[in-house]
DNA sequence: GTCTATAAGTTGATAGAC
DNA sequence: GTCTATCAACTTATAGAC
């Protein structure tokens, strides 16, 4: 059971996450062309199925030289984590966000942009959000550290928002994380039906599309009133 | 790269899948063992990290006596497919949404008995319907079959549902296929929340509440209009 | 001389054969 | 139901770079 080593607690991994922006730059080289193979491999085949002689080969590196830097596979897959991370919590969630949700835009505009802006960054990280996804099943630290930080951020600054258009009376008055969630439902679910299901094809109708009526529906709904 | 074996084409599968209802009866005792500890272990480790002696073990046989019933571990994960999928298509999808979309309960009391209805059946087969998905990322042929079968009869009754609605006027006039996809990702995104962002502690709303909001954001929209 | 990369092991478990 | 060849993660002895 390679698996039940000393585990990262989340406690240690979010310590690891918060110091990553300065162990960015430390990394070597080497390292840096591990992980990106790791990631790739990971991505492509699943955590268990790609192998450190593949990594390695993929690196251009001797298999031993993976475990002079990282002591366990496992902790390929770990230290993958916090880059990928903060790559969503720091630059985008906080800044893209923030900016949007503060502008007085007309909340159609808004969620258009929101959605749009949302859906780029999912498409352009999407293997190695699947990644996360797929390995937060099985590794309990990993969701744990993802739950905390991606989604507690991202849900606090949500429910901000939704609270204040519930109270400047744009939106009506639902409680604020079930709003945040039927928001965020569209797009997991416009993803899920994008990327799990149709990976190759991709869609009958473009994006831009899709999110002007799936935005038409959230606000006003499917019901024909006239 | 045991992957690369002789692969089964979404053809083959199909076959399978139409074939399994006749067949599902002629599984000896020990077959059904051995399939239900692999959906056990699969659907908790993932296929790779779950070992053959493992579901041997599981089982209560001896691990040649799975080879003796599936010519390969991959044999094993495909031949779950079609029974699952079965599970779903026929007395679900066929029976209980069709009755539904026959009926002339008003939009909100369909709606939601609908994702109750769908809310629960994914509940209790969760562990199955992971296994799917996860795997469905790593075998073609078995995206293929899910999406052929399920996938396309549950669009399907959708749509043309939606379409019925739109033509009686009871629903606004937009592609069928985009407020199916709305109602469905509805549906992904509660059912993402509830089981793979938050596994254990369940969510601080109940269904019944959570759904009929939902019904009521699909249906109203959140804007306020008063 | 230390520090790092490497490739040839070692061990154990795995899928699959007999 | 036992057996085995294979391949996995991981180790270590060695050699090269600074």
């Amino acid at each position: 059971m390679h698996d039940m080593q000393k585990e990262l607690s989340t406690d240690e991994l979010m310590g690891r996450f918060l110091n990553q922006l300065k162990d960015e730059d430390q990394l070597t080289e080497k390292q840096k062309r591990i992980m990106e193979a790791a990631v790739k491999l990971f991505s492509e085949k699943g955590f268990h199925a790609a192998s450190t002689s593949e990594i390695a080969k993929e690196a251009g590196v001797a298999e031993g030289t993976i475990f002079r830097h990282f002591k366990t596979k496992k902790d390929i897959l770990i230290s993958l984590v916090a880059p990928i991370m903060l790559r969503f919590a720091s630059p985008l969630l906080l800044k893209d966000v923030r900016k949007l949700m503060g502008s007085d835009l007309p909340l159609d505009d808004l969620l258009k942009q929101l959605y749009q802006n949302r859906l780029q960054i999912i498409e352009k990280n999407w293997s190695q959000i699947r990644l996360i996804i797929q390995e937060m099943q099985f590794h309990e630290e990993l969701r744990g550290a993802v739950v905390e930080n991606l989604f507690g951020v991202g849900r606090k600054l949500a429910e901000a928002f939704v609270s204040s258009k519930i109270q400047s009376g744009e939106i009506r008055n639902f409680p604020p994380l079930t709003v945040t969630r039927a928001l965020v439902s569209m797009m997991v679910g416009y993803v899920f039906f994008k990327f799990v299901i149709f990976p190759d094809e991709g869609m009958n109708l473009d994006d831009e599309q899709e999110i002007e009526i799936m935005v038409d529906i959230i606000l006003n709904g499917i019901r024909n009133k006239e």
